[in-house]
DNA sequence: TAACTTTGACCTTTA
DNA sequence: TTAAAGGTCAAAGTT
């Protein structure tokens, strides 16, 4: 992980809050160096200064996802998840790192970035991981996800890799964590100005268009912005201000900052406490701080949670339905994983992607992975029944694949946006509104595609 | 009969 | 080198 000498008599060189680059962070700066947690949470408490004061969005440091992940007990769990009230959050951006070893500070090898994505109409909430050098982190994603699940409303929350350009060296994971989260912000703050704009669309496409390597991103391009200095005085500017002795760094109470830490040294953190209660307020208070804004410093406006206007989001939710037709061409129960797993390919001739779904036994998708991308467009969804009787010819085509290809339809029929269909005149839904009871597993499904199709028109 | 799923066997990858 | 686990194939079964 994070590499450097002892951390108590390293010297502060720069703070944002709480939040604290060190001497030996500056090494890593000047690269190409593995970024460490120090930089990653300095980085994006610095993307999240960029935006006014709202709740939507939550930009964690890295210490919290692991220190979540690695708690004994989901009390525990619960305690300090409380006041990151991540059940009203629209995105929360969760740092990830594979150190297994909770009992060494410098474990670990490889950064990811998984959002907790409570934005798209479509999707409904989800996870999405994003793995520079896949499947390296999915174990630790995976489990960070089953640790925040039971804090959410919503169940069986999906977990699915979000497209994230591969790494060509082995250190430049954390550049890649830190550029896909400045994507996702500028989305989220783009997606803002424009209230108009799709409530069903997401950041993945502005993933693919970010530029990614430590030479064309530069973490630290916006701090160069921030000081009176340019990038390539950067150096030179920090140690004037340590021979000075008036560094740039602030008085801070918090925990000293560090590479990344140790179990037992998060868990001192929270407990210079003796309960569950301190703890939360521990955490609490280390968030307030970062609120607190210093006027008139070059590390102003750092908050933790910062949102934009609310997206309208609309009911509509079709799982992971997602427009591609797929054949399933295996199952089996893999281990460690609670549920079996389906395989599927993309159904056009000559597509490569592939993906795996885990599936609850009440047909709920607990995970997806999708292995490259499809090269073709989507197929062109049929043409938009106008009757019941579109219901009846869907049944009637005996489609066997008809249920594979609607995953999640079920879950649609008994949704809000059947509700709200009901109301605003979806016509597919006559036989509903006529109070017939759908007694049919194949008509449900034909209604719910019916609807979605109906939706997607109307959209 | 065609399209699709299921499932056991086999192949590949990884530690 | 080997064993375990995941991924894929293909025959059999189902709709």
């Amino acid at each position: 992980m994070a590499h450097g000498g002892g951390e108590e008599e390293e010297e502060r060189v720069l703070s944002h809050g709480d939040v604290v680059l060190l001497r030996c962070d500056l090494t890593i700066l000047r690269g190409p160096h593995f970024l460490n947690d120090r930089i990653i949470a300095f980085y994006l408490a610095h993307l999240a200064a960029d935006h006014d004061a709202d709740d939507d969005l939550l930009l964690l440091p890295p210490s919290i996802p692991y220190l979540l992940s690695n708690l004994p007990d989901p009390a525990s769990v619960a305690a300090v998840a409380d006041p990151l009230r991540l059940a009203s959050r629209r995105l929360v951006l969760l740092p990830v790192n594979d150190n297994p070893d909770v009992s060494h500070a410098e474990g670990g090898s490889h950064w990811t970035l998984l959002v907790l994505d409570n934005s798209n109409a479509v999707s409904g909430p989800r996870f999405v991981h994003h793995d520079s050098l896949p499947p390296t982190n999915l174990p630790a994603a995976r489990r960070l996800a089953a640790v925040l699940r039971p804090l959410l409303p919503a169940s069986a929350i999906p977990l699915i890799e979000g497209p994230t350009p591969r790494q060509t060296n082995g250190y430049d994971c954390g550049v890649f964590v830190l550029a896909v989260a400045r994507a996702i912000c500028n989305w989220w703050l783009t997606r803002a100005r424009h209230s108009d704009s799709d409530s069903d669309s997401d950041w993945l496409e502005a993933v693919k268009r970010e530029p990614f390597n430590s030479t064309s991103f530069s973490p630290f391009d916006c701090i160069y912005q921030s000081l009176p200095v340019t990038a390539q005085d950067f150096g030179t500017w920090c140690d004037m201000q340590s021979h000075k002795k008036v560094a740039a760094v602030k008085p801070v109470a918090s925990r000293p900052s560090s590479r990344l830490r140790s179990f037992s040294m998060l868990q001192e953190d929270s407990t210079a406490i003796d309960s569950p209660r301190k703890t939360v307020e521990h955490i609490q208070h280390a968030i307030k701080r970062k609120q607190i804004q210093e006027k008139g410093a070059c590390w102003d406006n750092l908050t933790v949670s910062q949102s934009v206007r609310k997206p309208n989001v609309s009911a509509k939710n079709s799982l992971s339905y997602d427009g591609y037709s797929w054949r399933k061409y295996g199952q089996k129960q893999v281990k460690g994983s609670e549920f079996p797993r389906s395989y599927y390919k993309c159904t056009h001739p000559t597509c490569p992607v592939k993906r795996k779904v885990e599936m609850t036994p009440d047909g709920r998708i607990a995970e997806i992975v999708y292995n490259g991308e499809h090269n073709h467009p989507k197929p062109h969804p049929p043409r938009k029944p106008t009757s019941s009787t579109s219901v009846e010819t869907l049944v009637a085509t005996n489609d066997a694949g008809l249920e594979n290809k609607l995953e999640g339809c079920d879950q649609a029929i008994g949704s809000d946006a059947v509700v709200e269909a009901l109301r605003g005149g979806c016509h597919c839904l006559d036989g509903f509104r006529n109070g017939n009871e759908i007694s049919d597993c194949k008509k449900r499904y034909a209604y719910a595609v019916i609807f979605i199709q109906e939706k997607d028109l109307a959209d």
